[in-house]
RNA sequence: GGCGACAUAGCCAAGUGGUAAGGCAGCGGUCUGCAAAACCGCGAUUCCCCGGUUCAAAUCCGGGUGUCGCCUCCA
C-alpha cells in the first residue's frame, strides 16, 4: 500500500510521490530563539522528526532542513528587556533549543540554517521580486504586492476579499494594499540592521524560509511542515514569495500539525498558559513526553495534562518491560549470555539470525511468535502509511508486547530447556520491537542497550565506577544472598533486602528463573 | 462575518460502508511465601442529537447542538 499524506493545499490525503524518485526534501519551520520552547512547539518539532524517520524506514533518502530564526521583533524586545545584546539572547536559547530537542529524542536536521547567515540571499530574492514588479519599496520598507499573485489565499483556503476585511495595517506602514506583507523592514534606531539597496534594515518574517528552502532544497521540494497557525499568513506568504521568485510552486505537500491545548484552551505564549518542555522534563523523561506527543494523530488537537503524561509513562513502560522480560528470559546481557564478549544487541542479532522466521511450523510456539511479529509489523506499516498514524502504530507495538510477554511466560520462563528455535524467535521479536519503536523514536537503542540479564542499569557503572567494584555486581551479590535466605524461608530478611533496594530505586522482581532487577526513576 | 477542525467506554485514543483496535484506571481469575511483573476474562447492543441514502453507516448526505482554532506576533 502506498504512503498517503494529508495535504493542506488540497485538503485531502494524497499518494506520496516525491519530486525525485527515492529522495525527499523536507523543510520544517524551526524555533525563534527568544525563549525556552513549550510543549506545543515540541509537537511541531517531533512531527517532522517522525515523518523523516518513517520515510527513511521506507527507504527514502531524506534531507531535512530546519531554520533557526535568530532575528525578529521578539528577540529584539527580549534583549531590550534584559539589557543584553540580541546575540546573547540568541546564543542562550539556541543552546536551550538543542538541549531540549535532544532530550525529546529529536534528531538534528541535516541542515540547520540561521536567518542571519542568509541576509545576502534574502536581499537578492527581494531585489529579484522588485525587478519582476512583484514587490515595491516605500521609505526603506519593501512590500510584496499580493495583487500580483492570483493564487494568493489558496493554501489557507481564503478568498482575497475576506482576507482584506480582516487585515490590519500597522501605524507607520505605507503599504499600497492592506494584504501586502513586509519583505524588508527599514531599521529603527538601535536595532540590528544590514545594509541593503533600500537602506539599512532587516528581513521580514517570511522571507528567510523562502530563501533557505530554495537554497538547500531547490525551487520545488516535497514536504513542508509547521503548526496550523502558520498556514496563514506565514506559509501563504512563503508560497507567494517563492513562487514569485522561482516561478514554480515551492512545496508539493504541506503538512500542518494541530495544537496542544491546556484545560481545553489553546496553549500560547501570549496567553501565558504554556508549559515549557524544560519544565516538564523535570518530572518526566523525554521519551514519555515524546510518547505523549505521538499518542494522537498529528493533525488532531491534544489536551495536555499530568494525568495524560502519567498514562503515557505507564504505557511506554509496558513496551520497555516486554523487551527486558525477553532479554532476561534469554539470559542476554552485557557480560552474560552465551558469548559474554559480545555487546547485548550483537548477541540478540546473532541469535535472531540463527533461526529463520516462517520456517517453524505454525503450530509451534516459535511459529506463532513469528506470525505475531509479522502481524505487528504489517499493522505498524499500514498505520504509518496512512498519513503517519502514530496512534495506530503504537497499538501495533502493544500487540507485539503482549505476544512477547505471553511467549516468555508460557514458553520460556521456568522451562528446563528452551529450544534454539524459540530463543531465536524471541530474539526476533525483541529486535522488531526495537526497530519499530525507534522509527517513532520512543524506544531508544541507547537506553535499551543498557539492558542486561540482571535488569536495566544506569550508564555510569560499566566497569566498576569509582569503587572499582561495580554497582551491578553489588546488587547481584545482594540478590544472591537474598536467594539463599529465601530458600531458607527467612522472608523477613529477603523482604527487607527488596524494600531497601526499592528505596534506592532498584526494583526487584522474582520470577521462576530467579530474581531480576531494574532501575526506576529517571 | 469568512475559513476550518473536532465530538467513539470512567479517562486517553484508532477506526471513511460490512457489523467497535490499542493504552490507562477498575473488577474477577491464574501465577507468587508475599509483592511486583505477566497472562486470561469482564466493560461502549453502540460511536453528540434528529432525519435521509443503502441489504448494510461510527463511517455517506441534510439539518441541529457543543467544544476549539485560524482570519493579528504565535507551533
Amino acid at each position: 500500500m502506498a504512503l498517503r499524506i494529508y495535504n493542506t493545499l488540497s485538503r485531502r490525503k494524497e499518494d506520496f510521490v516525491p519530486v525525485k524518485q527515492g529522495k525527499v526534501g523536507m523543510y520544517s519551520c524551526g524555533p525563534t530563539v527568544y525563549d525556552y520552547f513549550h510543549i506545543g512547539n515540541a509537537r511541531a518539532f517531533v512531527v517532522p522528526d517522525v515523518i523523516r524517520r518513517y520515510l527513511q524506514y521506507r527507504g527514502y533518502e531524506v534531507t531535512l532542513v530546519q531554520n533557526i530564526t535568530d532575528i525578529d521583533d521578539k528577540i529584539i524586545r527580549r534583549a531590550a528587556e534584559r539589557g543584553v545584546t540580541t546575540n546573547d539572547v540568541v546564543s542562550q536559547y539556541t543552546q536551550a533549543f538543542i538541549d531540549d530537542r535532544d532530550a525529546l529524542g529529536i534528531k538534528a536536521p541535516d541542515i540547520q540554517p540561521r536567518a542571519t547567515d542568509h541576509v545576502a540571499g534574502m536581499i537578492e530574492m527581494i531585489s529579484g521580486l522588485i525587478d519582476k514588479g512583484l514587490a515595491y519599496e516605500r521609505n526603506g520598507d519593501v512590500y510584496y504586492d499580493v495583487s500580483q499573485f492570483d493564487e494568493y489565499g489558496r493554501l489557507s483556503n481564503q478568498n482575497i476579499d475576506d482576507l482584506v476585511a480582516g487585515a490590519r495595517v500597522d501605524v507607520g506602514e505605507s503599504k499600497d494594499d492592506a494584504l501586502d506583507f513586509t519583505l524588508w523592514k527599514a531599521a529603527k534606531p538601535g536595532e540590528p540592521s544590514w545594509q541593503s539597496p533600500w537602506g539599512p534594515g532587516r528581513p521580514g518574517w517570511h522571507i528567510e524560509c523562502s530563501v533557505m528552502s530554495t537554497k538547500y532544497l531547490g525551487a520545488t521540494f516535497d514536504i513542508h511542515t509547521g503548526g496550523v497557525d502558520l498556514v496563514f499568513p506565514h506559509h501563504e506568504n512563503e508560497v507567494a514569495q517563492s513562487h514569485g521568485a522561482n516561478g514554480t510552486p515551492p512545496v508539493k505537500y504541506w503538512a500542518h500539525n494541530g495544537f496542544i491545548n491546556i484545560d481545553g484552551q489553546r496553549m500560547g505564549k501570549s496567553l501565558g498558559n504554556f508549559r515549557t518542555v524544560r519544565d516538564i522534563l523535570k518530572q518526566y523523561p523525554g521519551k514519555v513526553v515524546r510518547y505523549f506527543l505521538i499518542s494522537n494523530h498529528y493533525r488532531k488537537p491534544i489536551n495536555f495534562s499530568d494525568e495524560e503524561l502519567r498514562m503515557c509513562a505507564k504505557a511506554l513502560g509496558r513496551l520497555e518491560d516486554a523487551v527486558s522480560n525477553a532479554l532476561f528470559a534469554l539470559g542476554i546481557g552485557a557480560g552474560a549470555g552465551p558469548d559474554p564478549e559480545l555487546a547485548v544487541w550483537d548477541q540478540v542479532r546473532r541469535l535472531a539470525a540463527s533461526g529463520e522466521a516462517g520456517r517453524a511450523d505454525s503450530e509451534s510456539a516459535a511459529g506463532r511468535l513469528d506470525a505475531a511479529i509479522a502481524a505487528a509489523r504489517a499493522q505498524f506499516e499500514e498505520s504509518m502509511d496512512d498519513d503517519f498514524n502514530t496512534a495506530g502504530a503504537i497499538a501495533a507495538l502493544h500487540e507485539l508486547a503482549t505476544a512477547i510477554n505471553t511467549f516468555v511466560n508460557q514458553d520460556m520462563q521456568g522451562q528446563r530447556e528452551v529450544a534454539e528455535a524459540e530463543r531465536s524467535a524471541a530474539a526476533r521479536a525483541v529486535l522488531t520491537m526495537m526497530e519499530l519503536g525507534d522509527v517513532v523514536g520512543i524506544i531508544e537503542p541507547g537506553f535499551m542497550e543498557a539492558q542486561r540479564a540482571g535488569g536495566a542499569r544506569a550508564e555510569q557503572d560499566g566497569e566498576g565506577g569509582e569503587s572499582g567494584i561495580g554497582t551491578d555486581r553489588l546488587i547481584q551479590l545482594l540478590l544472591d544472598v537474598r536467594a539463599e535466605v529465601r530458600a531458607a524461608k527467612l522472608y523477613q530478611v529477603s523482604d527487607m533486602i527488596r524494600d531497601r533496594l526499592g528505596e534506592l530505586g532498584v526494583v526487584v522482581e522474582d520470577t521462576r528463573d530467579g530474581a531480576r532487577w531494574k532501575l526506576v526513576g529517571k
